[in-house]
DNA sequence: TTATATTGGTTAAACGATTGAACAGATGAG
DNA sequence: CTCATCTGTTCAATCGTTTAACCAATATAA
């Protein structure tokens, strides 16, 4: 029945009368064949509607076209936009893209890695998980001798290439914001601090308030895991103190969601009360009410440059080379939430 | 330099003075095998870390033990929830996923399945694009000898097993509910209707109508691609009406949205004056104010069945076998977008 | 004792494409 | 007329595994 067997170059050559090899060269142009033979090997491949087997292409030049991703969480807006981008730029050169969830999880996100070797992709292109601080199944990578690239969340001590936004800076648009908004008692809900990026904006936030002449209180802030069910739990806690903070700025757009709801739940009123500052623009930031403020890091861009930074890292396979960090500028997204008028 | 070769099945011969096909033997617990042979093999290439060339094996085999998805839309919570499920299911048996999306285009579509085709998966799992009446491209999956599923827009013509939810009841148990709220017009913005599900919701608004004795009016009855532009297209339409309707029913979430913005931008009362209901149950619908009542479709089994289809027919590569068609329940959640009282 | 199983492998071909080396025929130089 | 060169192709090995067919040695049966 159906079960059509692929057309081999084999068939072409019986066809032709020419041996296999003479249709493998004459197919990649190789210039000790005639343009006639050429030709007809193009013609009669068209006709049979040939297509090369991967596989047999994959095994015989070691490489599989395959480029894996690993991101935290395939849901999130923000990493399914880099993930969308990275596609589109790596097939374009003849990759295919294959998707891993790490689900912030140290675990999944070893087996992750041991899959995606065990598929034999050409190369890794990846953001750590919340829950990861141990390295070495990173390294395991490199000793396959395939690229790493990391995105947005990205570790130093790794030293390889790597894409994200200016973290501190993001932290100073901030601050500086909601001073404008006259706003003297800002609290921090952060990201572990063992992740660069979190580490970076919780620097940032204590510079920029040192910068702003405020003090630096210990009280106001705190590190999670960023979730709604976070958000929730920190404000709630934050509530609790003798003096409120009078703005809440959360390292993660579910934390202040989570954030918003129990500070609408206690009839506080947003911003007039507490202002709310996100992170990521998430879609919902723009859609509940009060519409959450937050920082836009350009998902597009990071994706496509992720991509670019892997094609050329593989081109050269030079594995040896200093890493490249790419640090794009942060945009504060201004919303109702923090806008006191 | 690092990039260490990878151990063969043949490095594990040399070291064990045996032949390379003794060992594939060996590791794939032939019975012609000593159990001695067998433990020192199964020994060794512990030691020497050794993992089967997937390349190898699946050129050899026949089988790529890769699987390919095609969504419509990979950032809708719905799409990406099923596709999580569909990984879970087929990590456990051995197969890899390849995600691409269509973008709710045909070409892309398209150009997806090709793609995938060249990358010999195994076989494909999708969910049909928005703007695909044509249906020969599919075909072509078929005649390559791979099965086919298809989830939540499946086409009964393909004749291939598909799964989703009853959409038919699930327009029963809306309107049933507007009516209990004593809705009286209630519109409907609908989907293209050659899309089967879509074609469904709206034969189940139809007969529902009749079965609650209120009129069939065609002037209440929209159909498009369901984007939140497309709601507020379709609302701002409805309300230029002279009568206007007091219930909408949308057969998407983002149309629900986009409707209930210009509902709010126009100061009419949600749900006393217009109830809104949505379809799908995407996450925004619990966070938007008022918080929109939708059908939810079990994204979660829809992942999960359709894995399994595809590991059935895949098994039996029977490919001749009638299809088989999963239908799940619908499930009302009722939110604030329609509860009056 | 001879024929027959059984055990535990080995050999070799195959999957489909690539590629350096070899080779045959035509052409050109000396 | 011979040797070298060029052209267009074939040969054969290779990537790593799998597997049907084969073989030698030992065990079993008649």
């Amino acid at each position: 029945m159906a079960n059509k067997k692929n057309t081999t170059i084999k068939d072409i050559a019986n066809v032709l009368g020419i041996t296999p090899s003479a249709v493998s060269k004459a197919l990649s142009d190789h210039p000790r064949i005639s343009v006639k033979t050429k030709e007809a090997v193009r013609e009669t491949a068209k006709k049979m509607d040939y297509r090369p087997n991967r596989l047999a292409v994959s095994l015989r030049k070691g490489k599989s076209n395959l480029v894996g991703v690993i991101v935290p969480r395939a849901k999130s807006n923000f990493f399914s936009s880099i993930v969308e981008n990275i596609e589109k730029s790596l097939n374009q050169e003849g990759y295919n893209v294959i998707i891993t969830q790490s689900n912030e999880s140290y675990k999944k996100e070893c087996s992750n890695i041991d899959a995606l070797l065990q598929i034999q992709v050409d190369g890794i292109i990846a953001s750590i998980s919340n829950d990861t601080t141990d390295l070495n199944h990173y390294k395991k990578i490199e000793q396959n001798g395939i690229p790493l690239i990391m995105f947005d969340r990205g570790m130093k001590e790794l030293e390889v290439d790597s894409v994200g936004i200016n973290d501190y800076l993001s932290s100073h648009l901030v601050i500086e914001h909601l001073t404008k908004q006259s706003c003297k008692r800002i609290a921090h809900i952060g990201g572990y601090s063992h992740i660069r990026i979190y580490k970076n904006r919780l620097k940032g936030y204590k510079n920029a308030l040192k910068k702003y002449n405020l003090p630096i209180l210990e009280e106001l802030i705190l590190e999670g895991d960023l979730t709604k069910q976070d958000g929730r739990k920190k404000m709630t806690q934050l509530l609790k103190l003798t003096k409120r903070p009078d703005a809440v700025y959360a390292s993660g757009d579910y934390a202040a969601l989570g954030a918003l709801q129990v500070l609408l739940e206690n009839n506080i009123r947003v911003p007039e009360d507490i202002a709310l500052v996100g992170f990521s623009n998430e879609p919902f930031t723009s859609l509940v009410t009060p519409s959450i403020t937050t920082v836009n890091q350009h998902s597009e861009k990071i994706g496509q440059i992720a991509a670019e930074l892997f094609l050329k890292k593989n081109l050269k396979s030079d594995l040896e080379k200093a890493p490249e960090y790419v640090v794009l500028e942060p945009e504060l997204i201004i919303r109702e939430s923090s806008k006191r008028q």
